[in-house]
DNA sequence: ACTAATTTGTTGAGGTGGGCAACGTATCAC
DNA sequence: GTGATACGTTGCCCACCTCAACAAATTAGT
């Protein structure tokens, strides 16, 4: 019960200005008069808001788009370019770094090759590297922060890397060596569960409020869950595994050793085996225009196979979910691509026609830029939450 | 973004009152000085919101308790006997109509059994008569309005009973018409969300964010979700159909015709029929002795594949959810008890093992009175989310 | 029993911040 | 130009929370 809060002023002034911050920053920049429409607040509140934001360099304000509308015209309220968080994501082959702006351009994308699987200290210092660097060139941005996208486990707490097979960490405390190492805050989280958040916010699932996600990569299936508006982390933040739900009574296993599980039968190696292509030359564009060219029965014969257990998982998620949208993305993409109408109809038999009623299955839209994106978003809502604060205790 | 609302004071003075009130109401009766600890306010702030919740003969003020302790005693307070919901559950073979108070005494249950499944119009009527009979004998009290649980999928938009398959009703304006007979505010949703929800707040799940609740009754398998502390109810509120999830490749077909479903799979019926039992004489707590006291091999081997093909279905939902409990309702928590640690080590082997730490799995706790409290708590939550102008449209 | 210490209710003053209304300003239409 | 429209700006008001001082009710110690 700890969420039983009382409200006093500071609240309502912080809740304002946070409400501001996050229109600009995940719809784009808005006039003073939309603002005002949309909080509900009165115009001289927002005038004051406004003010305020700009002062602390979080918000300009620009001069009105004509609009052919008579009345004065209402300055244009946008997220600051030079407010700036970075993100990291490590994996097995790169580590990637990004700096994204609260206005959500994405000003630099850094990816670091490594010959072999980086260990958490490697990750660490590479990383420290490269945003040392980054800070020269950076020096009239504010840096609010850095976020981490995990191929892996990451427990809510504190951010702690229970598992992540791929790289082989277990319980590497990743969050507080590269905090050690740069000074700068750093938060992380799971991939797929930040994959599925900035879908929601910036891609294929903009504006709704239950969501489900799945990403296939290159060594299994992960996913992330949008629950009445909140990314659903679960108790410690491990929520979102769609791909260890059992699919078949086959005995071949997956990543965890268990059977017949999605990501035992739903593989992209199995798909690149029978379009014959190797998977280290083929990108998820690649595998997709492939998939579309052939005509070979054995190919559809696959695709089917897999369309067909992606539906038995896909079915019970939406009987026990009830979402308005399901985002593919990576390898499950151009799966779904193939053969969209038999994913849908799958779908649609293994549900309930209710809950299966109005949801969409499409892809993922915001292809390679998603978890820089996504992992500057999990920096930037600490400042979404109380612009006042932070903004207080960063250099500038 | 319709959430995205700016705060004005009186949303602070709303969201205050809100707040003890779901105090005192969720968690019993609380001193003045222990709402001043909880909600952070400053104590002449909690002074003067309880006196308004008492004005409004919401709350009671009571002499405090001994406590032992050095320093003036500080009042207790506790939620209205006399503010009261009343809560209705329409069945197959009766409709159960209750009076709860929002001090969470239940004042009354009446359970009208009925010859044969009443259609909506016949269960609006029946309701109608009870209410109009208890609402003489509640004179002195305020009714809020009414609950309704139903055994069915509940648009949340509007209370439409779009299927309630074991009572035949379909697209039943149920809400409406109830809502037009009494002159009450009526709403309604599925009996296992609200299920689950009581659970929570006032059974084995108390305080707890992250919940799995399925309930197995004599016609399927239903369940609701708890995430990140707010029920879910997905888009249009029909979330948590476990029972429809596959667990095996099996033939044999639920209530909605999907083969080597859950419900197909894990009946009550076979349980019955292993031991013998008839279903019309036997209550959840006679079957639980029933399993308990057999030896017999048959329903031994009977209790195992049924708890084998639950472990299935709860280990694919603690993948997807990382809850922190599971609650078994109905004759799932008599399986439970047949062989709790077979259960659970299956759900162990199949989920993953983070996301399985910490989980518990428990019988539910509020047996017969689950769905009056349920319905009833439905009904209070808009007194509960602003105090102040719902009380202004009550009677008294 | 009396005093000290402790905790809490009560009261009145103070201040923060959003609403409001009047006024000023920038656009469009004619 | 002139009017209409829409919006920013300004100063005042007020709701409501905090704070500090004081009063009240209890326990512990002598």
């Amino acid at each position: 019960m700890d969420a039983m809060q009382g409200n006093n002023h500071d609240d309502v002034r912080r809740h304002n200005l946070s409400i501001i911050l996050r229109l600009v920053h995940r719809d784009g920049a808005a006039s003073r008069a939309q603002l005002t429409r949309l909080t509900g607040l009165n115009r001289s509140t927002i005038g004051a808001l406004v003010a305020e934001l700009a002062e602390h360099g979080l918000v300009e304000e620009r001069t009105p788009d004509p609009t052919k509308l008579a009345g004065r015209p209402s300055p244009i309220v946008a997220a600051s370019d030079r407010v700036v968080a970075i993100a990291v994501n490590p994996e097995i082959d790169a580590v990637t770094v990004g700096v994204v702006a609260l206005s959500g351009v994405v000003h630099r994308r850094i990816r670091w090759a490594v010959s072999s699987v980086p260990s958490a200290a490697e990750a660490v210092s590479l990383t420290a590297g490269i945003v040392t660097e980054l800070r020269r060139d950076l020096e009239q941005y504010s840096i609010i922060g850095i976020g981490v996208a995990v191929p892996g486990l990451v427990r809510a707490s504190d951010g702690l890397v229970r598992l992540a097979p791929h790289l082989g960490w277990v319980d590497e405390p990743f969050c507080d060596l590269l905090a050690a190492a740069t000074g700068l805050p750093v938060v992380a989280a799971n991939d797929a569960s930040l994959g599925a958040n900035a879908e929601r916010y910036f891609g294929a699932g903009r504006g709704m409020t239950d969501v489900i996600y799945l990403n296939g990569g290159a060594s299994g299936i992960g996913g992330g869950l949008i629950v009445g508006g909140a990314v659903a982390g679960g108790l410690a933040g491990y929520a979102g595994e769609f791909g260890h739900t059992r699919v078949s009574s086959g005995s071949s296993t997956d990543s965890a050793g268990i059977a017949g599980t999605l990501e035992a039968e739903v593989t992209r190696a199995a798909l690149l085996d029978v379009l014959g292509l190797r998977g280290s030359e083929t990108d998820a564009d690649a595998l997709e225009r492939a998939l579309l060219a052939s005509d070979s029965p054995v190919v559809r014969a696959e695709v089917a196979r897999q369309l067909d257990f992606l539906a038995v998982a896909l079915a019970s998620a939406v009987n026990v979910l009830n979402p308005q949208l399901i985002v593919l993305g990576g390898f499950l993409a151009a799966l779904h691509a193939a053969d969209a109408d038999r994913l849908s109809s799958a779908v649609g038999a293994l549900a309930l026609g209710a809950a299966f009623e109005g949801v969409q299955i499409t892809p993922a839209q915001l292809g390679s830029n998603l978890l820089v994106i996504a992992a500057a978003e999990l920096a930037f809502e600490a400042l979404l939450l109380d612009p006042q604060t932070i903004v207080g205790n960063i250099s500038g």
